[in-house]
DNA sequence: TATTGTTATACTCTATAACTATA
DNA sequence: TATAGTTATAGAGTATAACAATA
């Protein structure tokens, strides 16, 4: 987009219908927020699964999970991996098998504790991630960089502050 | 949650491992904004499905079409439901499928244009979906209620920008 | 020819739950 | 008993594409 693609359909940039767009006028101001968020999550996040499926033939939760590994050169158990990604185990398993089985992770044996193994990327699975690392990053900013710095900066105080609200109404998941 | 539920795993308000824990120092700013309000996202929505799923044995798709629904008395055709909610034509019909099966909403024929029918909520789809909508409300309002008012407005502005920003850069899906 | 809606299909992601092997 | 990971299953959600009827 940003880099090359044209908008296929350019029309106006304003009134856009969308969720937000079923608000009534009495909606309580935290409602109409809360789909304004959304509608931008969605907006955002098509765009890169769409991006990553073309581009890189991957999905997001794999791309995610790679994500996780790169910082953690010895690996992650999988049960980390689990809680990071806010997903239960079996998933993790799933999603494992297949980066595994493209030679882009590994699971390796620890001997402290015999159930669990340590997921880590392979020499080819950090090679192939920085790539893949980088275009995200582009098109994360082709999406976000438009905006002001100062919007920038509110986004990011408001959604810290809103992410230690949320956190704790969570349930644990595992 | 707030209204009742408590907690499960209480644990510190900060510091819990998500999506945003694997961004590297040297990561730019735009990347962590996005996985930020990602996480953000991701939080409340997977609450609000939970809460849709055991409470109302409904889905957040099938909400959303309903919620669409309600503002639009005479109905709307099938391609306006797939522009406002974001999805193929071929998932709306099965959405609409499901909700006309349960007699929450209706399909009814129009004289001007043979090929398509509008979609209405029926007397019944109206008050469960009332009933629905007013519990969504709460829902989010525990979750987003905790915010300060300069943080919601700051939230609300940047988002708006953000908004138009990200439309114009997506490719029609239909 | 283009559009509306339907149908069929395939795939990813997810939660749940039962299971094993360790701890 | 509790934990790490696996497996099986079922369902949600989505995209794609072929299709019929109509415009």
């Amino acid at each position: 987009m940003s880099h090359s693609m044209p908008p296929i359909a350019p029309g106006p940039a304003h009134n856009v219908p969308d969720l937000e767009s079923r608000a009534a006028p009495e909606d309580h101001q935290d409602l109409r927020l809360w789909l304004r968020m959304l509608t931008c999550c969605n907006l955002i996040e098509s765009e890169l699964r769409s991006r990553l499926r073309t581009e890189y033939e991957t999905t997001l939760p794999r791309f995610d999970l790679m994500a996780q590994l790169l910082r953690v050169p010895g690996g992650m158990k999988m049960s980390e991996l689990s809680r990071h990604m806010m997903v239960t185990n079996g998933n993790i398993t799933g999603i494992t098998d297949q980066l595994e089985k493209e030679g882009l992770v590994e699971r390796v044996k620890v001997a402290s504790d015999r159930r669990s193994s340590l997921i880590r990327l392979t020499t080819k699975g950090k090679r192939i991630f920085r790539k893949m690392a980088q275009s995200h990053e582009e098109w994360v900013r082709a999406m976000l960089g438009g905006l002001s710095e100062k919007s920038r900066n509110n986004l990011f105080e408001a959604l810290g502050e809103l992410k230690l609200l949320a956190q704790p109404q969570l349930s644990g998941r595992n």
